[in-house]
RNA sequence: GCGCCCGUAGCUCAGCUGGAUAGAGCACCGGUUUUCUAAACCGGUGGUCGGGUGUUCGAGUCACCCCGGGCGCGCCA
């Protein structure tokens, strides 16, 4: 679909050569205008322009705006402040561009410049334990960061970095092989597994002898003892299944899910060719990588590899994973989702990374010519409860995911029988399920993600403001008006129609859908979702207010037609915009 | 002590990476329905952008210094 912004910027690209041959404004930036007085898009190259060669800005601007060939684009172009360009777009331009999008498959996202190869690893839960609110940000961001790069055309491998190989399997075999309780462990069991490593490890506390019997468990587990194995396994295979009824409640999805086990075997060979290549030596009996040279590092702690004990870490298994993404699925960069605690840990990892790829004689890259995978941690803040501490149940334990998205559907199909008894009941499961899940999901991804954020129900369900409740409203508004007689059918014919747009809230609608590609590439400037909320959140106020200013259906033709487009057309962008942050639409709540 | 993140309306947050008169939602006050879901929309009240210095045509945004809060810093992940 047309790039507009490109198309602008070309042209005031050219505008300058010709006005001024020596400016140093390599390609000028076209942006929206924050005010809608100013006109519809506006550059400051100009200004730039005139700051470098010392001319005043204004009369530059006024050349530059001589000498531009925008009229098939603009109405007007004109000079304003200190030397800004506003550029006034022709309304049957918006129009035409309205009817690109509607016919584009991609909705008018324009595909990346250069496609790359990305991995994304998030949500990581451990095995034997219940996934709970501190995984939900990783595998939101990490979802919805995974399905916005696909969309701009990036190939994607989401792979879900599982922590199934800890030393909590001492104490877990240990529990297993005194005190499993099979009943429970069939009816469920990550409970039943959370159940035994408390036991255990109370009495590890206390006594001596379930230490060393624990111990004792996890080395015969590395030692590959036969029945310890079968019993890790058990207890990885049971959990990862809970794991994927969460994953499959919330619409998440991995290429693959290679934990800690997988690394295993090949931790020996990465310490021992990281000593042989100098990046790593032996420091008090443990193997560390020292960061000399790095300003940034320098001064902090070393990196372990290998325990005194002889034992890996996760330092260690983390550079192992690069080199199988980078040798095996030919990655070029890798995301990780992971919360702001671990900005030490992964800026470590990354500069022995780099250090690796660099090393003559080095494994890590697949050959001598490839290039150094762009690794990248993708930080954000905890969840808050009232109290601004980090949210808990009363009891002081982690909430459990499974429970909070209980409640997020119980309170969401509450609401819906206060507020609209006459939805049929067969239809009320699923509108509690995109609602009460949508809006769990929304109140993560609408905010700056490297902030804290407080969780609050009340919030997180209002049907105003910035909620995922709002959006799905606004869409289950225009879906209501289709179902009314003989309005499907008008809708696709309206496309010569829809020039006659001229009610401001008509332009003001119309003139944010075309700026949905934008809204979508921008998250992955930096990595951030948000962006792409807040647009569509401005997107749904827009229509709110259109929708109250003009009818559609009761409109005399050729607007009835063209507001029936631009209901269209506003639909498939809000479904497609919370598709790409993981969140149901319903036609009906 | 060192490092990272943060400080914007009474509360919860945006602010498009340096642009024009700093915006939303909640709360408070007032208004809008014979019309497609009023679960909405419109208006009003509310600001020393933690403080200071600097950079320049221009700073909530960049640099430096303070103040305040969160997190991290050798054998956990």
């Amino acid at each position: 679909m047309t790039d507009l912004r490109r198309l602008l910027s070309q042209a005031l690209s050219s505008a300058l050569d010709a006005a001024c041959p020596d400016h140093p404004v390599a390609a000028p930036t076209v942006g929206p205008c924050q005010d809608p007085r100013f006109g519809d898009y506006q550059s400051n190259a100009a200004i730039l322009a005139a700051a470098a060669l010392k001319r005043p800005p204004r009369e530059l601007a006024e050349a530059v705006v001589g000498a531009l060939k925008a009229e098939s684009l603009c109405a007007k172009v004109e000079v304003a402040g200190p030397g800004f360009i506003n550029f006034h777009l022709l309304p049957f331009r918006i129009a035409a561009l309205l009817s690109e999008m509607a016919d584009d498959p991609c909705c008018g996202i324009p595909p990346a410049e250069k496609p790359k190869r990305i991995v994304v690893d998030f949500s990581s839960p451990n095995t034997a334990k219940a996934m709970h609110v501190g995984h939900i940000r990783s595998t939101f961001l990490g979802d919805a960061l995974a399905r916005i790069a696909r969309a701009v055309g990036h190939e994607v491998i989401t792979d879900n970095h599982l922590g199934d190989w800890g030393t909590q399997f001492g104490m877990l075999i240990h529990g297993y092989r005194r005190f499993l309780d099979r009943e429970a462990e069939k009816k469920d069991p990550v409970t039943e597994f959370e159940r035994l490593y408390r036991l255990v490890s109370a009495q590890a506390e206390a006594e001596a002898s379930t230490r060393e019997a624990a111990r004792r468990e996890l080395a015969a587990l590395h030692a590959g003892d036969p029945e310890n194995l079968r019993i890790w396994k058990e207890i990885a295979d049971l959990s990862f299944t809970e794991f994927e009824k969460t994953y499959r409640r919330l619409g998440v999805r991995f290429d693959h899910h290679l934990g800690e086990s997988f690394y295993n075997p090949q931790l020996p060979g990465v310490v021992e060719e990281l000593c042989r290549l100098g990046i790593a030596e032996e420091s008090e009996g443990a193997v560390c990588i020292f960061f000399r040279n790095d300003p940034a590092l320098k001064d902090v702690a070393p990196m372990i590899v290998r325990k005194k004990d002889g034992a890996f870490l996760y330092a260690t298994t983390d550079l192992a994973t690069v080199r199988h993404r980078v040798r095996e699925w030919k990655a070029e960069e890798m995301l990780y989702v992971t919360d702001a605690r671990q900005q030490l840990h992964f800026k470590q990892v990354f500069s022995a990374a780099a250090r690796w790829a660099a090393a003559p004689g080095n494994t890590l890259l697949p050959s001598l010519d490839a290039r150094p995978p762009a690794l990248r941690h993708i930080v954000f803040g905890t969840i808050l409860g009232a109290d601004k501490k980090p949210i808990k149940t009363r009891t002081g334990n982690p909430i459990k995911l499974t429970d909070l998205l209980d409640e997020a559907e119980s309170r969401a199909l509450g609401m819906i029988e206060e507020r609209n008894p006459e939805l049929t009941p067969s239809a009320r499961p699923a509108a509690a399920r995109a609602i009460g899940i949508g809006a769990v999901k929304y109140a993560d991804l609408s905010q700056n993600r490297n902030l804290d954020y407080v969780f609050d129900w009340k919030k997180l369900l209002a049907l105003q403001g910035n909620t995922a409740p709002y959006l799905i409203y606004a869409y289950v508004r225009i879906r209501s008006i289709f179902r009314q007689d003989g309005a499907a059918e008008a809708a696709t014919e309206a496309l010569e129609t829809t020039s006659v747009l001229s009610h401001e809230t008509e332009l003001a609608l119309a003139k944010k859908l075309i700026q949905f590609g934008d809204a979508v590439h921008s998250v992955l400037d930096d990595c951030r979702p948000h962006l792409l909320a807040n647009y569509l959140y401005d997107l749904a106020t827009r229509f709110s207010r259109f929708y109250e200013a003009c009818p559609v259906l009761k409109a005399p033709e050729p607007e009835r037609a063209a507001r029936l487009f631009l209901c269209g057309l506003t639909a498939r962008t809000l479904r497609r915009g919370l598709d790409l942050l993981g969140i149901e639409t319903i036609e009906e709540m």
